[in-house]
Formats: structure tokens, C-alpha cells, sequence
DNA sequence: TTATATGCAAAGATTTTGCTTTCTG
DNA sequence: CAGAAAGCAAAATCTTTGCATATAA
């Protein structure tokens, strides 16, 4: 059964092959952000026919193509996840590493109102959000 | 006359030598977002006893110390701007790689709350915009 | 003086690319 | 079959680091 970004890039009509099956169908299974590093170990493991540089250039593709969105959570690679419908946003914690998602309405308004005010039309938006959970406490954010 | 940002740095207690007093100089007078090569370019037109090495150790310090700040347009490579009282942020016109700066009290808020919502506190975030100027015309803009 | 900073060049990490072979449409 | 994709390894970027020398406090 193909996965849902198999389907997307067929219907966006990219010759598909055995490793850009695969490649869609990790980041279809996958819950996370991985890097490409992350998500050549996931497809090596289902068919192990498959080269990082095949990674790296499929990710171009599919970002390319609207397939995948292109994260940057700040650490010097890149993370990727599927391109989906709601627009949503990254909390990360600084602590565990874990990232959480989240959409809020007003947060939408609110960029597409800024942007017009400033006589721009938005075609793209990042926003992360760093924090440490509220109830652990005494973390000296000190100097090095 | 030292710079805004070397008083910051005698006031943080950092060692100033004279490669440091330089970069703190190109930093406060910067009005964009160099990325580390355009520093040492303005830093070595001042005094050319600068290496590139000193640069990145000296960018990487003063992120440490506040006293600068790490900014990040999706490139690939660091930028940086002189740490600044007020919460700012990015809009990145795509058509010619022009960023403007905007401050939203609202943004603020908003952010803060949201954090809140989730069970953080917040201590870092990043937000940029990406638009195409609203008067200029032609662009479709399409895609998903 | 003594710990710290700099320069240089080599090493790391991530990503891209040239070329030959393989495969999709 | 023709043009595009994959594999491999070399190269290109950006950034960090080891070591000897120079410098701030």
C-alpha cells in the first residue's frame, strides 16, 4: 500500500523509484523530525539498496516539491517532516530535546497581519519556541 | 571611543584584546545581519592581524556572553546581530534578500502564553517571516 | 608572570557533485 | 530506448581544534 507522501509525489508527477518509495514511506511513518542522517538509517533498514547521497538529494526534491518541509531547530542540520495541511509551530525543550507541536489561530492572524502591515505578502513562516518545563525548577542559566 | 558593544563586554568582564575591540566595533556598527566571513571582511579592512579562527571563536563568545546575537535565515550559514534591548524580528523579503526588523507587543504576549499553555516557561524563540513586497506583482502563488 | 587569546593549518561535520551504471516511463 | 536516478567517492561549505607563539591583566 502506498504512503501518503507516495501518493503526493505521484500525483505531483515525480518518476518514482524504489528508494524514493522508501524514503516517502519513512517520513510518512514518522513521527518525529528526523535529520537525513536519521532517516538513511530508517530506509537502509526496510532496503539497505539506498545511499546517503540518494537521501540528500531526494530531500532537495521533495522539499522542492512540496512534499516535506525543510525544520531548523538551531543545531546545524536539517530536520524534515511530511508537508501537512494545519500550520503549526515547534516548542522545543531545551532540556529533554523533545519537540512539541502546536497551532494556534490568533498566531496565524496575527503573522499574516504583521506582514501586510509592513506591505508584504507572507509566503512562508518560521517559528520555534525554546522553553524548560514550569515545574522543574533551579536550572542556573548562567555563563559557560 | 569604544563601541556599544566593547563596553559590554568590559562590562561582562571579557578579556579585550585588540581583535575583539574590532569585531565589537564592525558588530556595533553593523546595521544588517553579518554572516562570520562578512565580519572578518569589515574586521580585517580595519586591522588585517585578524584570522578567521579568532572570528569564529570570538562570535562564539560573545553568543555565550549576550553579547551578541545568532540568527539564523535558513541559508546554511550564522548571522548575527548586536544583542538589543527590545524583542525584534525578522521578515526576509524573498525576492531580494532584504530583511526588515519589526517589534509586536502582541507577538510577545502571545508567545509567552502559549508557552504557559504547553507547561514551559519560555526562554528563547525565533520567529521570521518570509514575504514578497504586496505592490510588486506577477508572482504566482501557488503550491500547497 | 601566568593564564588566556591568536594564527595557522589540519580536522570535523554536513551537504553537494562528477561520473558511471542502473532503472523508470 | 532515452533521459533521469542511484551509488560511490571526491569535493565543497561552514565550523572547530591542536599546538606554538603572543598578549592582557
Amino acid at each position: 500500500m502506498p504512503s501518503r507522501l507516495e501518493d503526493l509525489c505521484v500525483q505531483k508527477g515525480l518518476k518514482m523509484t524504489d528508494q524514493r518509495r522508501v524514503i516517502s514511506r519513512v517520513l510518512s511513518n514518522a513521527a518525529d523530525h528526523p535529520d537525513v542522517e536519521e532517516v538513511h538509517r530508517r530506509a537502509a533498514a526496510i532496503d539497505h539498496r539506498i545511499s546517503i547521497a540518494t537521501v540528500y538529494r531526494t530531500m532537495r526534491l521533495f522539499e522542492e516539491a512540496h512534499v516535506i518541509d525543510r525544520l531548523d531547530f538551531g543545531d546545524g542540520r536539517a530536520r524534515y517532516e511530511g508537508t501537512r495541511t494545519d500550520h503549526h509551530h515547534h516548542l522545543i525543550d531545551v532540556d529533554s530535546g523533545e519537540v512539541i507541536e502546536f497551532t494556534n489561530e490568533e498566531m496565524e492572524r496575527l503573522k499574516e497581519a504583521i506582514a501586510r502591515e509592513l506591505g508584504y505578502d507572507l509566503i512562508g513562516h518560521r517559528l520555534e519556541l525554546y522553553g524548560v518545563p514550569r515545574n522543574r525548577r533551579g536550572e542556573p542559566s548562567g555563563g559557560a
